[in-house]
DNA sequence: ATTTTATGTTAGAAAACCTAACATTCCCTT
DNA sequence: AAGGGAATGTTAGGTTTTCTAACATAAAAT
C-alpha cells in the first residue's frame, strides 16, 4: 500500500470531519453536491472521508476566507488535478485556453488577497500531520 | 501539536476500525471491558479510536493469534505502559516482581512461538503506515 | 465434570447520519 | 429599490450505526 492509497483511503465520518475542519455538516454536504470533494459511502449510504477528502475540505475553507466563490475553487482545485493527470491533447484547446486564463486569474487574486496581512496558515495539509510523504 | 497527541487523537468510529483490524464489534468491546484500550467517547457514548488504539488492537490479535489469553497480554501491553511511565518506586515491590517474572516468560514463550514458520508479521503498526515518527 | 474465557447473537434504545424542503443572509445586478 | 443567485441555517422524517445488556455456545482450564 504506497502514499497515494493511504490518503484516499475512507476513514472518518463525517461528524469528526466537522471537528477536523470546524465546517458545518451542510457545507460538507454542498461541496460535495457541487462536485468538489467525493467522499466515499459505507453500505449504508453514510458518507466516509479520506485524508485527501478533509485536506481538500481545509483547502475550499481557506479559499472561501479569501473571497472565492465556489466555481473559482472547483476550478482551481479540478485544474490541479487536471494538470497532474489529463494528456492537454484529450481536451477542447478552445475552452481549455478559458480555463486556464481564468485560473491564471484567480490565482493572481488569491496572491494579491494574500499580501496583506495573516501571512499564509499553510493549511489545507491535514495529511501532512498524519500521512508520510 | 506532536506525535503524540496525533498518535492519541480521537478520530475513527467503531465501523472503521472493525475493517482496519478484522475484529467483531464484540471482540473490540470485550477487550475494552478488560483494560486492554480505552477509546474516548463522543458526547453521545459512541467510541473513537485514535491511531493508538488500533494499533493496540492489532497487537492484541496478533498475540491472541500466538495463543495467548487476554491476562497475558493485558500484562505485556500494560508493561511497556509502566516500563516508560511509572516510577519504580510507587509499585509494590513484591508483585512487581512476580509481574516481571511473567512478563518474561510470557515474552519467551511469544519468540520460542515465533521461531517457527510465518517470520514476524510486524502488526500491531498502522500508524507507521500513518503517523510520522 | 464444572467453570472460565472468548466470542456469537439478539433485542430495544439512543446517537449519528441521510435527503429534501424551506428559510435566511449577503452580494450582485439591473 | 427590487430581484436573483450563492452559501448556509434549520427542520422534519426516515435509515443506519452504535450502544448496553442479556443470554447462548464452544473451547480451554481447572
Amino acid at each position: 500500500m504506497d502514499d497515494k492509497d493511504r490518503r484516499s483511503m475512507p476513514l472518518f465520518g463525517i461528524g469528526i470531519v466537522m471537528k477536523l475542519t470546524e465546517l458545518t455538516a451542510r457545507q460538507i454536504r454542498y461541496y460535495e453536491e457541487h462536485d468538489l470533494i467525493h467522499p466515499e459511502r459505507t453500505s449504508g449510504n453514510q458518507r466516509l472521508f479520506s485524508f485527501n477528502d478533509v485536506d481538500r475540505l481545509l483547502e475550499i475553507k481557506n479559499y472561501l476566507d479569501k473571497g472565492l466563490n465556489l466555481a473559482g475553487i472547483k476550478l482551481l482545485l479540478t485544474g490541479e488535478q487536471e494538470e497532474k493527470e489529463v494528456p492537454k491533447s484529450e481536451k477542447n484547446e478552445k475552452s481549455d485556453m478559458t480555463d486556464k486564463e481564468l485560473r491564471t486569474i484567480l490565482r493572481n487574486e488569491i496572491t494579491e488577497a494574500g499580501r496583506f496581512g495573516k501571512a499564509s496558515l499553510r493549511q489545507g495539509e491535514l495529511s501532512r500531520f498524519f500521512v508520510k510523504h
